[in-house]
DNA sequence: TGCTTAAACCTGTTAGACAGGTCATAGCCA
DNA sequence: TGGCTATGACCTGTCTAACAGGTTTAAGCA
């Protein structure tokens, strides 16, 4: 796990200054210097995190006027969402039920022999991670990821992507998700698993569709009974 | 449209640096120093550059080490995606397929009042800029955003810019999808989008996502027929 | 009052410097 | 000679100071 930077900080509070203020879409940020100044840190370390907010659609500079809230925070769910709101991350499952469902099919019947190894071993990686108890949220997004990745459409993984990496950071924010789990359901959770790679292996499509569906259905009620 | 920065031919001068050089997965860049003695501008320039790298998950920097890739070029849509390979980015379309037909679904079910008179604002919007015979891509899409925000789950909105904003990456890296239609072609694609809207408004969410999945299999028709 | 213009402010970019982490290798010890 | 250590080169993270060029605001003139 990488450091903390200052930029991260600088991000949060920028943030928090949006949702604080309650700044609108086309509303004009604190100038570089004053965020500076607040921060008590220089002015690359608020252009750095301005950089990357704009790389997430949050802020847009305009050059001579100044910075300026692009993105309403009710489009964003990582930086705005409270964490009192977790329960909207649960959200999530809802477009991963459609779209992870239509990535298994699709990898059921175009995994080329190197891609089915590929998920082989992440399942292996997840299966040594949870009997060992450690967290594993990190295995588990992988396998889902290399099965993506077996469709053979780069689309698949880009979503992916972009939805579990807000979910990664909503966890990195505090949240910890990975409470201790009773044995009986971590062998529930790789059976689960293992029921979609069997299925991908023996490229039965709709097979796979449907123990994915099972498994995010029976994901979502684990972290919302 | 805001004016390129200098940040911006440096990222894709990284890029590139990664393709040319095959670089894989773990291997190191050029230190920051030297990318930017190589591109001929000052070292704040690359870190910005790095930094939206970083950002978009392609790099990795460790301090004191370097900085290093993070995903393989195939994993990523945008960036390294010759342009060659257009027709592989219709391959969003079948994500789309199942992530929009599911939004246009749960709008349908989901929208407020509010929402709905957005809904059919964008319709108006698109209507006009196509009857004008402009581009229309972004109003397209805008309408397209907003029947995912109906649903009232970001995820939706999150996964629809990450697929959305890479294909408009691609439009502005030179690739002119807006070839000049025929008026019938116009009439067509605008019957389509009514059909959903009419759908979303008398709240039927079977037809809402036929309409949606009747629309994106004519759109993907139209692209590569 | 209405227009012009200049000043104040802001982002974009550069240069140079230092702190602190990493890594390879030279050199020492056994 | 083989293995270990410690040094030094290199790298990212951060800061300061400055200037260029664009935007906004308000003062001042007609």
């Amino acid at each position: 796990m990488t450091q903390a930077r200052l930029s991260d900080h600088a991000y949060a509070g920028i943030v928090e200054i949006i949702k604080a203020e309650g700044l609108e879409v086309g509303e004009r940020l604190p100038s570089e210097s004053r965020l500076a100044e607040m921060f008590g840190v220089s002015r690359a370390i608020v252009r750095e995190a301005l950089v990357r907010l704009a790389s997430d659609g949050i802020t847009e500079a305009r050059r001579g006027a100044g910075s300026f809230v692009k993105s309403r925070p009710s489009e964003r769910l990582t930086a705005f969402m409270p964490l009192s709101e977790l329960p909207t991350t649960l959200g999530s499952y809802e477009v991963r039920f459609v779209l992870e469902a239509e990535a298994a099919r699709l990898a059921a019947t175009r995994r080329t022999g190197h891609e089915m190894a590929h998920i082989e071993e992440g399942l292996a990686l997840l299966s040594q991670a949870l009997l060992s108890s450690e967290p594993a949220h990190a295995e588990d997004m992988e396998l889902h990821r290399r099965i993506a990745e077996a469709t053979g459409n780069p689309a698949f993984v880009i979503t992916f992507d972009a939805l579990y990496g807000d979910v990664e950071k909503i966890m990195r924010a505090g949240v910890d998700i990975s409470r201790s789990r009773p044995p009986e359901v971590i062998a529930t959770m790789l059976r689960e698993h293992e029921l979609i790679v069997d299925a991908i292996r023996a490229q039965d499509p709709e097979g796979a569709a449907l123990a994915m569906r099972w498994h995010l259905w029976e994901g979502r009620r684990r972290l919302m009974p």
